[in-house]
DNA sequence: CGCGTCCTTGACACCAGTCAAGCGTTGTGG
DNA sequence: CCACAACGCTTGACTGGTGTCAAGGACGCG
């Protein structure tokens, strides 16, 4: 079974073998956490990371009139941030989508494994900075995008993390969502999520039935969401590559 | 002349005289910048952190469509991040709204004095982490909340920045942004923007006028924007002081 | 079989964008 | 000192994107 956190910090980091087995040695002992639960909740004080090694999980706040937002999809290798404890409570929440597998990391056995590697230091340093710019991202989409553009450019967005921990083929990924998911992450209501569903499917750019997203013309989509795969600061793109 | 950015990390952290010291030191050399310049463009890669002093600054990113979404505002005592060389380029820019006193301080110093003063480790972590809460609570807002409140709850956060920094009083700052920068940091246009602080203001809650904002009750206007200054991760409310 | 959840569709209302014109202030050059 | 341009703010009319409400259908599950 590989470890998708490897995947995602080789996209940027060499590791050495040694490097390796210390972060396979870290997701040894994993847990099974159902569906729709909280892994961390608003006002908790966590004292220990996070890692999502399968499924999907989210980050989220609840407004007071009812109203969620989602601020960030946490994919296979993705962990919340390791510092989070630095701040006491929690002002957000982080639940899963789906079932996940996830491995939770005591601060120390962060702090120890950065000590000993440099380069798994710098790796998680620079996987924080891309959390941070896919965030910004997110703020600019909702800005400034329309509905379909944003629309698009996210799955966009999800197409390239999915394929880099090796969970998309060129054309198509799983995406366990709920229309109704969707809005709270693009800011729509469920019913306008499904018109610009129509809408996209009706231009051939994307198909998404049953949690399966398709998309026939990865360039074109790309192009139509004004995608520019540079905020996630990946090396070089992965496309050449025949994942499947 | 008071130094901002201990004003803000002593929100947080007790800091020695000998770690406010190392700060006071850090920041010696400043420069003027002028008003609506870039301090870092996209694509850049820095070699140093940028701290504000006095002054405005903002993150901002174009779009090919000509528009433009400000990401982030930077008040006296912020700084860009401190990891940011790591990404290489810069995914979006950062320029000054007013003139600026800046400091530029080298990747190596900061390395140094972080190591040299945990307390200051600390207190960096600690802002990067508050900077991160903010850019979140920007997206809730744009996906979630209305323009008036949206508009209502950056003016109520920016309240709390500028007082932690000594630059606000109970009821009023400074803040020289046109309706039009306002739009760019709320995804309105200038036109509605114009719409809503009139809006505002025929409720009694705020006026803006050539750069000064007006809170006439601070505490009605938290209630009307759904404020909950807990993502701001500072301490106990500074209300009970009497900054001026 | 009946219930719940999610998706689909249509009608309608309204928030917010666009366009355009006019106004006030500031700064600059003749 | 005045004319003029530049800029930002204000206002109105109109359009359109998006939300809300509501009803019905498809599907899975107990």
């Amino acid at each position: 079974m590989s470890n998708p956190l490897i995947l995602k910090l080789e996209r940027r980091e060499h590791l050495s073998s040694v490097d390796k087995d210390a972060l396979n040695e870290l997701v040894l002992t994993s847990r099974i956490v159902d569906g729709r639960e909280d892994l961390i909740s608003e006002g908790e004080n966590p004292t220990c990371v996070r890692l999502v090694m399968e499924g999907l999980a989210y980050r989220y706040k609840h407004l007071a009139n009812g109203r969620r937002q989602i601020m960030a999809l946490l994919v296979p290798g993705d962990c919340c941030d390791a510092h989070i404890s630095l701040l006491g409570r929690m002002d957000h929440s982080i639940g899963t989508l789906t079932a996940c597998r996830v491995v939770e990391i005591s601060n120390e056995a962060i702090e120890r494994i950065v000590a000993d590697h440099p380069s798994i230091q710098r790796a998680f340093r620079w996987a924080t900075l891309v959390d941070e710019a896919i965030l910004r991202e997110w703020l600019v989409g909702m800005g400034q995008r329309t509905a379909d553009r944003r629309m698009a450019h996210l799955f966009c967005e999800l197409h390239v993390r999915f394929r880099t921990v090796g969970l998309a083929t060129r054309s198509d990924f799983n995406l366990p969502l709920s229309q109704s998911d969707l809005g709270d992450i693009l800011g729509l209501s469920q019913v306008h999520v499904n018109r610009m569903l129509q809408n996209l499917r009706g231009k051939g750019l994307i198909s998404f039935n049953s949690g399966k997203v398709v998309m026939p013309d990865a360039e074109q989509l790309r192009e139509f969401a004004g995608f520019n795969e540079d905020y996630l600061h990946y090396g070089a793109e992965l496309f050449s590559e025949t994942t499947e």
